[in-house]
DNA sequence: TGTACATCAGTGAACGCGCGTTCACTGATGTAC
DNA sequence: TGTACATCAGTGAACGCGCGTTCACTGATGTAC
């Protein structure tokens, strides 16, 4: 069973890291011989991107099932359970987490079905900032000004009932948040911050208001 | 000569990535036998601190020296040659950027000597905290409220001129920063903003504003 | 000026290991008639 | 109900490779007297 594979990828994963996934250590570990996997995936790489695709698919489900739980109109309370929710999944599955939001695999190039389920997290995120401008919460602030190669990419993104400005800093959201837990994941965090909990809470309540979300 | 082999090593490291860093590809490129990088390191584990020390330095060197170059009183001026000295010596350096803010490499533990090289770039960025506070630019806004975990670790950085709200903000544009540039080497920007050079601009404009930085 | 010795950079063979991938195969299970 | 055949999961041996590390060694260079 193909499953069983991915299930055995991934404590390999968990254990060794990404670079040393090995296609041999994953049969051992079953009970099978090395060869006996090629049945089920052509190649480690092959390997490597279902693993991918699922990381990214377990984030989704993690954001949107967190998002979904929150009142509709309760848009800060949307905000936070998404940011949770991917905190929460990347403590839980840090390998995992660096696979897809880490250093790349060297010599690994993900192949572009790994594309779609990459997006979930930020179609969850946009969505709440979409509700935001509709619900009339989210507004651009008159002094913010927008370079034309910033705005032009920023309209190429198809969010048009949005301010431009609006987007970008949701954006600047977007990058702080995974920057967020990326350095507490990767070290970065180290003999600075102790109290993780309460620092990323703060980042998330700062980046809530930063985007012009109120309480 | 060590230096040397670590240059060969840093070339290594270009091509195949840190976790594929093989003593034996470097001697191999130098035209010695596999065992006389032996005389220089004692182990893989050594020539891989060596050259994560090297790379928070000559971060920290390219931050210093930008930085440096900009009148000290444009507090504005140096937060951006500094965050474009970041970026411009990630890009020049993917792998050793990677080394350093990417995923840990698998299997290896840093010893403590990189702690002192590490911090080189938090240094710069502090002072320019400390230079605006001291004349008076950057004040704590009245409704920014730390939770008390959080103002402990802040207090316990030392910065005790600076209010830590002050600092908190900082702080957030620090991992802002880091978090862009991780993001536009990791492919997170892929097919969402192509004039990076614009947007990072635009996001390092927003995080002076952030701090409280105004031109 | 010449000999004796120490230093030390680099050699070469070997150790034991793990890897991805291939290939012809076995043998159990299921299907057709 | 029983035989003949196809399917297919898994085997086992082999390929050629690269790795980190150890160890006894060579041979050139430098130093002391």
């Amino acid at each position: 069973m193909t499953d069983e594979i991915k299930r055995m990828a991934r404590r390999q994963l968990a254990e060794h890291g990404a670079p040393n996934l090995s296609l041999r250590a994953v049969a051992r570990e079953m009970g099978l011989v090395s060869s006996a996997v090629y049945r089920y995936f052509a190649s480690r790489d092959e390997l490597l991107t279902a693993l991918i695709i699922d990381a990214y698919n377990a984030l989704g489900d993690a954001a949107e099932t967190a998002e979904a739980a929150a009142e509709r109109p309760d848009l800060i309370g949307r905000f936070r359970a998404v940011c949770h929710a991917i905190r929460d999944w990347a403590l839980a599955n840090p390998h995992e987490y660096a696979l897809t939001y880490g250093s790349p695999v060297p010599g690994y190039h993900a192949p572009m079905d790994t594309i779609g389920p990459a997006t979930r997290v930020t179609n969850v995120l946009s969505a709440i900032v979409v509700d935001g401008v509709a619900a009339g919460i989210l507004r651009s602030q008159p002094a913010e000004w927008l370079e034309t190669p910033v705005r032009e990419d920023i309209v190429r993104m198809g969010l048009s009932d949005v301010a431009p400005a609006v987007v970008a800093r949701g954006l600047i959201a977007w990058t702080e948040i995974f920057g967020a837990v990326s350095f507490e994941l990767f070290g970065r965090l180290d003999n600075v911050i102790f109290d993780r909990d309460a620092w990323f809470e703060h980042q998330v309540n700062a980046m809530a208001r930063y985007v012009g979300l109120r309480p």
